[in-house]
DNA sequence: TTGAAAGCGCTAACAG
DNA sequence: CTGTTAGCGCTTTCAA
C-alpha cells in the first residue's frame, strides 16, 4: 500500500488539507478538529515528506557536511560537535568524506547544493573556493573550517584555529625542556600548515635557533613518514646538529611517526622527544605530549554559524592549548 | 536573486520545461536543442533542485545512517565504508548520532523517514525494531549492523559478526597462550555482548575452564572500568584464582582498560594479558591482540544491501579474525 | 523530437 | 477558525 498523503488524512479527517497542514505545524485551530486530525494520523500511519516542505521553503533542513578524512581525530571530534548541534535545532546532518581527493571536493559541494541544504560546512582545500563563493551569495550560509575564509563574502563564515600561535606554544616548550634541534613533519601545502611552521620558526628565532628547511618534511599520509624521517635525520646529521625531537604537525601523522621511531629503538623521550598537534585518547595513555584543538567545539560553533542565520560574515579563531605529558622528558615542574 | 528554475532555463533556451528536464537526465534530444539548453543552464548558474525530484520519486538518493557513538573504532569505519558507496552510486549519508541515548534512537529514524532517505542503515538496539519493520514493510530497504534483525520481514535486512565466533577465537587464543583465570569487561546486555560472552565461556568450558558471573562485569563508558576491575580482582582473589587476563568485550574500553591496568603498575603481558575486540590504529603500536570485525567492509556491504534494492531479507554473518600481537605474552610461533 | 498539461505532497494567501 | 485556490520546481504521459 502507498504511503499515506495529506490527502488522505485530511478526507479521513473531514476536514481540508489546509487544515491538516496547519495542525501539523502547530497553528491554531480548534481543539475538536486537531483532535480528529491526529487519530487519522495515527490510524493511517501518515509521516509528513520532509522533502516536499523543503519544496515549498526552497530549502531542506539538513546541514551539509565535506570531510576531509574522517580518520582524523580532529574531524571526528567536529563531526561529533555539529552533529549535537543539529540534534538540538531538529536539523539533519548530511555527510561526505573526500577521502583526501581533491577531486572530489567540488563534486560533493554540487550535490549539497542541489540538495538545497540549509548550510554548509566544509574542511575542503581552496580548490573548491569559487564555488562555495557562490553559494554563500546567494543566501546559503558556508562555514570553511580549518581555514580562513578567502574574502568578505555575506554568508560566508569561517572558523579556524590560531595556527602561529599553535606553531609558537610547541616552540616555546621545546626550549622550556631545553630542545635544540628540531624536526618537523607536516601535512602538505595548506594554510595551516605554513603557519604552524612560520610561529613555530619564529618563535625558535628569538632564541637563537633556526629551524632550517631540509629538517622540515612533509607526510602526506602515514605511508612517507619513515622515508622523511630518514631525510631529516640525515640532512640534520650531516651538519652536526643531531635532531633531539620530531614534531608532527597534523594528528594523522602521529601514530606512524611514533611507530617508526619506536622501530629504530628510539626511545620517547630519552633519545628523542616527540610532540604532536592534535589530541587523541591514547596520547594521554602513551604520554605524548600535544598541542590540542578544541574541535568539538569547533563543531558546535561551526553548526551554530548556520542554525543561527546571520548575514554578517564572521571569522572565528579559536585558542591552541598545550598538554604537558611526558613524551618531551618534561621536568617535574610542569609548564601547566 | 533567486535561483534560476528549470521554467528560467527553458524560456533561455527556447524549449519547454519538458525538453530541458529531458536534456538534464540524458533523454534523447537532438543535439542542437540539447546545446542551447546546455548553455543556457551555464550563464544562468542553474542546480536542479533534487528536493523536488524526490517529491516526484517518492523518495530522496540519500541513505540514511544511525550511529550509536562515532567516537568508536568500529563505527568510524562502517561510517567510511557506507560513504564509499554512496559516493560510487552518487548518493548521499544522512546521518545521525544518538550518542548512546536510546531515548533519541526512534527519533531519528522517525526523521529519516520523514527525509523519504532511500535506504535506512541502524545501529540501535532493539527499541526501534517496531518502527524500523514497518518502515521496512512500506518498501524502504533497511539494515540493521551488529545485530539480527528481528524477523523476517521484507526489506529487513541485518549485517553482523559471527558474535559466538568471536567470543571462541578469544578463548582459543587464551589456551593457547596458558591462560587459566579470565575477566571479561563488557558493554551492557546487548546480544552482541553476551553471544561473545556465550562463545567465551563454552570454549574455555571445553577446556574445564570456568567463566563464573563474578568476573564479567558490564562497563558501560571508561569511567566505569576501574570500578568493574576493582570487583573482578577481588572475586577472583576471594576464591583463590587470581586473574591473568582481561579481555574487553567492546573497542570503546579499551583505551581505559589499558590505562588503568598501567595506573597499578600491571605490566602486559606480565603481570596480566589483555585481549580485546575490534582493531585500531594504536593496537599495532601497543601490542595490543584483538579480535577485528572486517567494520569496513560491513559499512560496504551494508549500504551495498540499499543501492541493490533487493527485496528479500539477507542475514549476512561475517568472521572474526584473531589479529595476534603480544599482549597475551604470546610465544615466538605466532598462532596465524 | 518536442510541447502542453496534469500532478507529486505540501504550504500560504485570501476569503468566508 | 476553516476551506478554496494557486502555486513550489520538477517529471511524465499524451498528442502533435
Amino acid at each position: 500500500m502507498p504511503r499515506a498523503t495529506i490527502n488522505d488524512v485530511a478526507t479521513a479527517a473531514n476536514v481540508s488539507t489546509a487544515t491538516v497542514s496547519r495542525v501539523l505545524n502547530g497553528h491554531k485551530v480548534t481543539s475538536s478538529t486537531s483532535d480528529r486530525v491526529w487519530a487519522a494520523v495515527g490510524t493511517l500511519d501518515y509521516t509528513p515528506n520532509a522533502l516536499t516542505r523543503g519544496v515549498f521553503a526552497g530549502r531542506s533542513n539538513t546541514i551539509g557536511v565535506i570531510i576531509r578524512d574522517l580518520n582524523s581525530p580532529f574531524y571526528l571530534e567536529l563531526m561529533r560537535g555539529i552533529d549535537k548541534v543539529a540534534t538540538h535545532d531538529r536539523s539533519l546532518v548530511m555527510f561526505a568524506n573526500t577521502f583526501n581527493q581533491i577531486e572530489r571536493e567540488a563534486a560533493h559541494v554540487q550535490t549539497m547544493d542541489e540538495q538545497r541544504v540549509r548550510g554548509l560546512i566544509l574542511t575542503t582545500g581552496p580548490s573548491t573556493d569559487d564555488r562555495t563563493k557562490h553559494f554563500a551569495e546567494r543566501g546559503t550560509p558556508c562555514v570553511i573550517v580549518a581555514r580562513k575564509a578567502p574574502d568578505l563574502v555575506p554568508n560566508l563564515h569561517s572558523i579556524a584555529l590560531d595556527n602561529h600561535e599553535a606553531g609558537r606554544l610547541i616552540a616555546t616548550h621545546l626550549i622550556e625542556c631545553g630542545k635544540k634541534s628540531i624536526g618537523v613533519l607536516h601535512g602538505g601545502s595548506r594554510t595551516s600548515q605554513s603557519e604552524r611552521i612560520d610561529g613555530l620558526r619564529e618563535t625558535l628565532a628569538e632564541y637563537d635557533l633556526t629551524l632550517h628547511d631540509d629538517v622540515v618534511h612533509v607526510a602526506e599520509s602515514g605511508n612517507d613518514v619513515s622515508v622523511a624521517l630518514d631525510e631529516i635525520f640525515t640532512n640534520a646529521r650531516a651538519v652536526g646538529r643531531p635532531i633531539d625531537t620530531i614534531v608532527c604537525l597534523t594528528g594523522l601523522l602521529t601514530t606512524r611517526t611514533y611507530e617508526v621511531l619506536n622501530e629504530r629503538g628510539c626511545h620517547i623521550p630519552e633519545d628523542i622527544a616527540l610532540i604532536a598537534m592534535d589530541d587523541f585518547p591514547w596520547a594521554k595513555t602513551l604520554g605524548i605530549t600535544v598541542v590540542a584543538q578544541p574541535s568539538f567545539d569547533m563543531g558546535v560553533e561551526a553548526a551554530t554559524l548556520i542554525t543561527n542565520g546571520n548575514d554578517h560574515p564572521q571569522h572565528i579563531v579559536k585558542n591552541p592549548r598545550l598538554v604537558v605529558r611526558q613524551s618531551c622528558g618534561e621536568s617535574e615542574e610542569p609548564t601547566e
